[in-house]
RNA sequence: GGGCAAUUAGCUCAGUUGGUUCAGAGCACCUCGUUUACACCGAGGGGGUCGGGGGUUCGAAUCCCUCAUUGCCCACCA
């Protein structure tokens, strides 16, 4: 069968994913062997394929691959994540075209639109993920909203709440008024924003005298309960013990003193609102000051806030400023910058807010973590720097919010009868709550319909910090074989957007419910941006479309081109379709050079060339050095320079020079023992090469010979490490420095390749013989000889101090020798005075290692002997 | 405001303990080439006072100080 001239990625690629998902080779279970698990960052269900999911999947799938190749019990585990927050305003947003209101909404029938929702989006991601050959087992692909993995989430609630790390509290939470919910502090995001700064005076009682306010909220004047002074401000040591008037709605409130004012700020005078401030609620709480909320969930103002009542806060701002301009009570405007809380998801301007919540304890919780990372080494970060960023968080962190006002989640199994604060019970199923509850008050004649679990369901993050554990159902069967053989993972591999938000709490988790780590190795991507280093944006239109780049390059070149790209854990990835070029072109080199061992005729009868026989040799001890490089890459996470040592084998030694070195006349057979040396060579190339391009070696594979299903490349052996032969390596250096140099002259002298010319060699370092026959083919040289006595008239070059003759009749030019021969004795003269000048320093000699003065005068004698050569070749031509 | 990191060829980056291989790689660029796998190719080539300044040392891209620029994380100053 006659190959193309070009590789086609689409013909192949949807026969092997299906060939593999067919034999079930991505599929693990529990065996003898040793096992290697990745549980996948599950991306939001209703997501779709970008280019960080992309760079992420490919470095977990070579990962993975590779694994299997070394013969480990593989286990990639897919799935997606319910995403509550993001989900339930995407559910909500549809409604509301359809002209329905969430909160006419019971919560089964909305939670019934949102698992439509669900079952119609979700899960393109996945089969996005199969066309850029993810091995994942999908088998197991699990949802964060499946029955067991809610039930784990429950029933880790139930525990920490009955160990006392989960309490509920009336405190000051973000509050997101677009989504209506809270947000924990991660989810919080802050930006720089162009605002202002208003002055605004509020009467002394009794007094015509103002005080001035300096604050960048106007609108929450109506819920002040005092105005804080620093007391050792000597400019309002006379207010102290009065009171001022709030302006517009005249409420009467005190002068109070703390030191926590700065005076140097604004007026040195502030405005305490403790229902709208987290500093004012602790300095409210400090001074016993009533709490006035004025907003209500959507943050428009509520009765407090007068005539303002319905309007949103920031007209309100924009209308208040106005009113109080207009009763003089503005004194002054100022343009400020400042940084403002938004959500993560929604965008929305963070509202800080008293409410009922619940919260996880955190200190605890943290030390294991700080311990197993920064102390015991136990998880190890790449890169390692992240590992600061890491620590800080941890002995910097507060409370967890846990509970969400939203119904796309694990509602949080408490269970309310009463009205009073601590009227509720804990408990994983209704009948154990009633029971509990019966017990708790002595009232046998409680029942179910008089609790009241609670509405909340838990953040969208404490089910995912169990992913590990939850998909192996380590937490309803703490001892199943599962969790007990693939937990804890090898390698989580993940941005460091979501260090915070998952991989901690992943880890605080394991040590929780496990009492172990989660994974050894984490590896964080960097951030997937433009060329010009802006992050992908949809405003920018900078993001291209990950099928399209798919379809277009091949899967291979896309993964290729994306691991070329990248530089070690953590570095950013500034994205150049150019490198999937280079991916693509890089598929189609193989895929030629296959196509040219295809093509050859094999011979029982013929004798294998010297020459192959020792070129053979030679790349068997290179392959063996680049599979080592590639080795000791990998186990630093070194993924794109793994690739870079495959790229440059196959490229330039295999294609290069191997194939070259052996390739047979034109129409001429190649002999037996070559061709199968060859074959055995690209075999191990395709092994070491699978991981990055699994679609283009499996084809290959299989065209070299129709091979049984359980002798797939996916899951053949891994090479082995071997010996190398240093020597070998070194003498090939030197031979391929002798065939460059007869290219040189060629080239200069314009003499064809097809012209065969001899080669007469003085062989002044005893260079080895063995790869002459390769020079003599590579440089298609008639004869090769050695002498000792220059050549007049000959064109030569020298490598290290060896002469190198080509008798060509009247190619030389004598003039332009001398000129060349003179300028590198030049070079070499000066090279030798820089050595020589070193040694000659006594504190060099004194002070530097033996070895390093051993080069030294190893140098100096190479210089000095290719000194001699040159002279003698300069005067030959004088 | 605090902390961390980076700055090496036109671009993206390697450079482990200061001293063979230390000034490198890939891409891009230039020249030549219609040699019977591949022009998504081959052969060859140019290009950097390693951000600036100072210091330690026989010797610094590498260690120290300092300045500059960039990026990231964290922080309640109204």
């Amino acid at each position: 069968m006659a190959l193309e001239a070009k590789y086609n990625s689409q013909n192949v690629e949807d026969k092997w994913y299906s060939y593999w998902m067919e034999q079930g080779y991505f599929h693990s279970e529990v065996d003898e062997r040793e096992p290697y698990s990745i549980v996948i960052p599950p991306p939001n269900v209703t997501g779709i394929l970008h280019m960080g999911h992309m760079l992420n999947n490919t470095i977990q799938d070579v990962l993975i691959r590779r694994a299997r190749l070394q013969g480990k019990n593989a286990c990639w585990v897919p799935g997606t994540d319910h995403a509550s927050i993001a989900t339930e305003a995407k559910v909500v947003a549809k409604l509301k075209e359809q002209g329905i209101d969430k909160n006419d909404l019971s919560r089964e029938e909305f939670l019934t639109h949102a698992w439509d929702w669900t079952h119609k989006y979700g899960g393109v991601i996945l089969e996005q993920l199969k066309k850029l050959g993810c091995s994942c087992d999908w088998d197991r692909t699990k949802f964060t909203m499946d029955a067991e993995m809610s039930e784990s989430v429950v029933k880790t609630f139930v525990d920490l709440y009955n160990k006392g790390l989960i309490y509920r509290g009336y405190r000051m939470v973000n509050w997101d008024p677009e989504a209506k919910t809270t947000l924990s502090d991660e989810e919080v995001e802050y930006v720089e924003q162009n605002g202002k700064l208003y002055y605004i005076n509020y009467k002394i009682e009794g007094s015509n005298e103002t005080l001035t306010v300096a604050t960048t909220r106007p609108e929450t004047i109506l819920g002040d309960t005092a105005i804080c002074i620093n007391p050792n401000d000597e400019r309002f040591t006379h207010l102290k013990g009065k009171k001022t008037i709030v302006p517009i709605c005249n409420r009467v409130i005190p002068i109070i003193e703390d030191d926590y004012v700065d005076v140097e700020f604004g007026t040195g005078c502030l405005k305490v609102t403790p229902a709208h401030d987290m500093n004012d609620k602790a300095l409210g709480d400090k001074h016993n000051l009533e709490v006035i909320d004025i907003f209500n969930e959507d943050a428009t103002l509520n009765s407090f806030g007068l005539h303002y009542q319905g309007k949103d806060r920031f007209v309100v701002r924009k209308e208040i400023s106005e009113e109080l301009r207009g009763l003089e009570a503005i004194s002054k405007v100022e343009d400020y910058l400042n940084k403002v809380g938004t959500s993560e998801r929604t965008k929305a301007i963070i509202e800080p807010r008293l409410s009922d919540q619940w919260f996880l304890k955190m200190e605890d919780l943290v030390k294991p973590a700080l311990k197993s990372v920064l102390v015991d080494g136990d998880i190890k970060l790449y890169p390692k720097k992240i590992e600061n960023t890491y620590r800080h968080w941890l002995e910097n962190i507060r409370d967890w919010n846990i509970s969400r006002q939203l119904r796309w989640g694990q509602q949080i199994p408490a269970y309310f009868y009463g009205d009073g604060i601590e009227d509720f019970v804990v408990a994983e199923s209704v009948e154990e709550a009633l029971k509990l509850a019966q017990e708790k008050i002595v009232d046998k004649t409680l029942t179910i319909e008089d609790l009241r679990q609670e509405s909340d369901v838990v953040d969208t993050w404490f089910s995912a910090w169990l992913w590990p554990i939850s998909v192996f159902d380590g937490i309803r069967n703490p001892d199943n074989k599962e969790i007990n053989y693939y937990y804890p993972t090898n390698d989580l591999v993940t941005g460091p957007d979501i260090i915070f938000f998952w991989v901690a709490r992943m880890i605080f988790a394991g040590y929780e419910f496990r009492n172990e780590k989660p994974f050894n190795n984490v590896y964080f991507t960097g951030i997937v941006r433009d060329n010009l280093g802006r992050k992908m944006s949809k405003q920018l239109g900078n993001s291209p479309d990950a099928l399209k780049l798919i379809n277009d390059y091949g899967a291979d070149a896309v993964r290729s081109g994306m691991m070329l790209l990248s530089s070690g854990a953590g570095n950013d990835l500034l994205f150049d379709e150019t490198k999937l070029q280079q991916g693509k072109a890089f598929s189609n080199k193989i895929f030629n050079a296959y196509r040219l061992v295809s093509g050859w005729e094999v011979s029982n009868s013929i004798e294998q060339p010297e020459s192959s026989k020792i070129a053979l040799e030679w790349f068997d001890s290179k392959f063996q050095s680049s599979f080592a490089e590639m080795e000791d890459h990998f186990s630093t996470y070194r993924l794109s320079d793994a690739l870079m040592t495959a790229y440059k084998l196959i490229w330039d030694d295999f294609c290069s020079w191997l194939l070259e070195m052996v390739k047979p006349g034109y129409q001429q057979p190649v002999d037996k023992l070559t061709f199968d040396a060859i074959i055995v060579a690209f075999e191990d190339i395709l092994k070491i090469l699978h991981p990055y391009m699994p679609f283009i070696t499996e084809e290959i594979w299989h065209q070299i010979e129709d091979r049984k299903s359980e002798e797939a490349l996916i899951v053949s052996a891994y090479p082995i490490e071997k010996p190398i032969n240093k020597e070998i390596l070194k003498d090939f250096e030197i031979a391929s420095e002798v065939i460059s140099g007869i290219r040189t002259i060629r080239k200069e002298k314009n003499i064809s390749f097809k012209e065969s010319i001899n080669l007469s060699v003085i062989n002044n370092i005893n260079a080895a013989t063995s790869f002459d026959s390769v020079i003599k083919k590579m440089g298609n040289v008639d004869e090769l000889d050695y002498i000792s006595e220059k050549i007049e008239g000959a064109l030569t070059y020298r490598v290290k101090s060896n002469e190198y003759f080509i008798p060509i009749e009247g190619a030389i030019n004598v003039e332009d020798e001398i000129a060349k021969l003179s300028e590198e004795l030049k070079y070499t003269e000066g090279f030798l005075r820089s050595v020589q000048g070193k040694l000659k320093n006594e504190r060099f000699v004194n002070n530097a290692p033996e070895k390093v003065i051993g080069m030294e005068r190893q140098k100096e004698a190479d210089a000095l002997a290719k000194i001699e050569t040159i002279k003698r070749s300069l005067e030959g031509l004088k």
